[in-house]
DNA sequence: TCATTGGCTATCA
DNA sequence: CTGATAGCCAATG
């Protein structure tokens, strides 16, 4: 299993209406690549989501939920499909969102 | 294989 | 708040 595997494993694990961080993600692998968890899951977007089947994702139902994954100080980061997209799918889960950032203390998710 | 570049970052000045 | 820098991986040449 590859870094990016590993990354994507771990977020597939993100809680619907949780959220967690670059930097948690990194830990957790024991290492310091907040960066490269960026890079992991920004290639997910041409990976496991598109390829998992239409079926699932009009069920909007994303295999990987990297849309959970913000950074360390809660602020929104990015996202692939469009930061508006992002907030949308995060509000759904009931996480609330001001000035582009999330109360990490309420949301966040120890992996 | 090596060098370079850029990214959904973190941290410090 | 804005750099600058640290830092790791993956894509590209």
């Amino acid at each position: 299993m590859n870094f990016t595997q590993k990354v994507l494993s771990l977020t597939s694990r993100i809680p619907r209406g949780k959220v967690t961080t670059y930097k948690a993600i990194a830990e957790k692998l024991n290492t310091r690549a907040y960066r490269a968890v960026g890079t992991a899951l920004n290639k997910n977007k041409n990976g496991a989501w598109q390829q998992a089947g239409k079926r699932i994702c009009r069920r909007h139902h994303a295999v990987i939920p990297c849309h959970r994954v913000i950074n360390s100080d809660g602020n929104l980061g990015g996202y692939a499909h469009g930061l508006k997209k992002k907030i949308h799918l995060l509000r759904e889960e009931g996480i609330e969102i001001k000035d582009n950032k999330i109360n990490l203390k309420r949301y966040f998710f120890k992996l």
